[in-house]
DNA sequence: GCCGATTTGTCCGTATGTATC
DNA sequence: CGATACATACGGACAAATCGG
């Protein structure tokens, strides 16, 4: 729970622009203004701006302002965004979540599974073969590989509910990066075992890496996803080329 | 061409960590030896680590260092990341780029494609449709829509060659942000016409919307993949939650 | 377990540069 | 040209986490 100054402008001034306190294409007010606003210094100020900047919700112009380029978003699909749990992402789409395990086994990483997960060889392993359903439907296969040493006592029972907040609340684990890359790839007989694919041949693929605080990589996770139900959102900025 | 000293020590900060100068794993130099071989304040070098942590470079670590946790990745398909032309990603990923002109129309935008685009009914666009090819083979098919007041001048030719060079050189605009969504499409008439598409049904499609640094809105782009021919890389950090 | 040294995290005040109006 | 606004940079202070003795 970050109690951060510039994180409290930073939630203040997002909810602000959400609410459309702030209109699409509005100037925030100036550095300047929101310095006396809030008490604080003008780096701080920054701070919170740049945040915003990089979530795409505003854009600062030298020597004019700070606009507002947020829009909001129309939500039929599964919307995919930062990193979060299954559970989370139910809930922020406003679904009603289930998983159901198929698979839950100890394994040691061989060459092959080095090569897939970045996990060295002879790596103790826990993997595990979730079939994720939202408002009833089967729409997501999840493979999932955890350090065994970084997780121990992950029980099945745990894998169902939500392993996040067994590895965040019990564990006290942080997670902080995941490097992920999304593929489409054909469909799996597993994928045409438990998901109702209608006519389609392919599946959307997030693969993830992911690491803890200490920047140890605790999990690898292959996600797929029935491509109807499936939406990944990002904003980029442009790097200044040369 | 930024020659901000930030920007300075971030390009070489990552050069080192590219080359493996400074190995997988491994911890950087503290923040203190950094402003002595730079000789720089402590911001500024707080401020490259920052631009490090963002791309998935890095990680720092309170109170024992920032470690590296980048690693090579292969590029086998086309693999897109940030904001680039197709002739960027195209000499990024060691491929010679081709472009065919499909369609090239002035048009005025309607209610339909104002919800499609984000365009105000009534605004004058360019609209064009191209395929892009890469060593030969028909791989990626794009609609475009330009902003006409925006880019005048705008021509096939030029089309055909490259739009942002035109933009960004001739035109002196500044591309800076792009808000993209990525799904999973069918595939349409049009893409089995122009592309070799063995027996996929489905398409990667990126659509991305894509602002000056006025903040003004100057394209709307829906770029459909052939899916074994495509890759979408990402690196997310996790919010600390509440 | 404590203490001090090291390292990163947060915040401040100030100065100067550059773009816009 | 001056006023305003954002961009860069510096230096200092203190907090919080880590580590070794």
């Amino acid at each position: 729970m970050p109690k951060a100054k510039y994180d409290q402008i930073y939630r203040d001034l997002k909810e602000k622009i959400e609410t459309e306190y702030y209109a699409y294409q509005e100037m925030l007010p100036s550095e300047h203004t929101l310095v006396e606003e809030y008490g604080c210094s003008r780096n701080t100020v920054r701070r919170a701006i740049a945040g915003l900047t990089a979530d795409g919700y505003v854009q600062p112009m030298h020597g004019k302002g700070v606009r507002n380029i947020f829009q909001p978003i129309e939500q039929t699909a599964f919307t995919v965004g930062g990193i979060e749990s299954f559970k989370e992402s139910a809930a922020r789409n406003r679904k009603v979540p289930f998983t159901r395990i198929l698979q839950f086994a100890e394994i040691t990483a061989d060459k092959k599974i080095e090569r897939k997960t970045g996990f060295r060889e002879g790596t103790e392993l826990l993997y595990m073969q979730r079939l994720r359903s939202l408002d009833g439907k089967p729409l997501i296969l999840d493979h999932n590989y955890f350090r065994k040493d970084l997780t121990p006592g992950l029980t099945p029972e745990i894998a169902a509910r939500s392993v996040y907040d067994y590895l965040e609340g019990e564990l006290g684990i942080t997670i902080s990066t995941s490097k992920r890359t999304l593929t489409v790839e054909r469909v799996t007989q597993v994928d045409e075992k438990y998901i109702e694919l209608k006519d389609y041949n392919c599946m959307a693929v997030i693969t993830s890496q992911t690491f803890d605080d200490n920047g140890i990589q605790f999990e690898y996770t292959q996600s797929r996803h029935r491509p109807d139900y499936f939406r990944f959102q990002d904003v980029a900025t442009r790097h200044r080329m040369k």
